[in-house]
DNA sequence: AGCCAGGACGGAT
DNA sequence: ATCCGTCCTGGC
């Protein structure tokens, strides 16, 4: 891998969001497993985390509540850069800031949506605000659900740091070290054998087929904007590699679909509990009946649950899982 | 020693 | 359409 890159402050802007607005839960998921993508300091409730514009024009950004600032609800974010960026590349990252945390989204329908169900007001009172985040490119969010695949967190997070340290740019700014996420390009560059070597195991060859398919089809993203989210989970689907349960992750992320969860053995388990007071139901039962109380914000209401109990239940947070990681 | 973990594929029914 | 064996790896 390259050196590390110093980047340097270039600007820094405001961008508001439509309230209500939580700041550090929509920036930081706790039940996301932690890469060297991004940091967030406790202390100072600041968001550390990198960008790409170009293959050599790279973003730092350091992100804060705007309320500390001023008086509205939003994002503070200085930018750092290893080039001179231009003002269309600064409106890219505001694009980027802005569509990867919904700040233009409206959740005030959600809450009244599930209004009726008294089981998730706790996670809504303790949330308000937070929205599904998604910083990933699409390429990027289908290699992290693929390293999710048939394993456990503990290995996802060796998986990703392996993969990064050998392909990702490592950067400095504000004091931080982070990574910045490989290309498509830097891994068809590479072999299935490299990538086995880095012990991602069975996916060495579906992280190949992605990378190919990114590499052969630039503006799927933009393709998959104009479709439905039924013809976008099948064009997902045609990718080798991935199967419905990292469409979903996609849909939901991604693409902001709010109704999309996969209920995989941990969650299955944790929203049985949930539902019907034991461990044993199957992801039907579970799915439909989460289907009935959330309707089309089934994503969203999993989202407030998990992360509610991440934050305030962390004893709780791995019911399900065998090694406890 | 065998089974499972935040799945997906390919082939057989 | 649904079912099943298989796939890397590591922890129990």
């Amino acid at each position: 891998m390259k050196g590390t890159k110093k980047l340097q402050k270039i600007c820094e802007f405001g961008l508001e969001a439509i309230p209500p607005f939580n700041f550090k839960y929509t920036v930081y998921k706790p039940s996301h497993f932690p890469t060297k993508l991004e940091n967030f300091d406790e202390a100072s409730e600041t968001m550390y985390r990198t960008l790409r514009l170009s293959q050599n024009k790279i973003i730092g950004l350091k992100m804060a509540d705007l309320k500390k600032v001023k008086e509205r609800e939003g994002i503070m974010a200085e930018v750092f850069s290893n080039r001179s960026l231009t003002e269309q590349d600064l409106q890219r990252v505001r694009s980027h800031i802005s569509q990867a945390y919904g700040l233009n989204e409206d959740i005030s329908s959600f809450y009244q949506s599930v209004a009726n169900d008294t089981s998730i007001q706790g996670p809504i009172q303790n949330l308000r605000g937070m929205r599904v985040s998604c910083f990933e490119t699409l390429f990027e969010i289908l290699n992290i659900s693929s390293m999710l695949q048939n394993t456990t967190v503990k290995r996802s997070e060796q998986m990703m740091e392996n993969m990064l340290s050998f392909f990702g740019r490592k950067v400095n700014y504000d004091g931080r070290q982070l990574y910045v996420f490989y290309t498509p390009q830097d891994i068809t560059q590479s072999s299935e054998q490299k990538l086995r070597e880095l012990k991602v195991g069975y996916r060495a060859k579906f992280l190949m087929e992605i990378a190919n398919h990114f590499s052969a089809n630039a503006n799927l993203e933009e393709k998959l904007k104009t479709m439905s989210f039924e013809e976008a989970k099948d064009k997902l689907m045609e990718i080798k590699g991935v199967g419905p349960y990292s469409a979903r992750i996609a849909l939901f992320q991604y693409l902001r679909r709010p109704n999309e969860i996969n209920f995989d053995s941990w969650k299955r388990k944790i929203f049985s509990r949930c539902f019907f007071g034991n461990e044993n139901e199957t992801v039907d039962k579970v799915e439909k009946e989460a289907s009935k109380r959330w309707r089309n914000w089934m994503g969203y209401a999993g989202l407030y649950i998990i992360e509610d109990m991440f934050v305030n239940n962390p004893e709780l947070q791995y019911w399900g899982k065998k090694d406890g990681s």
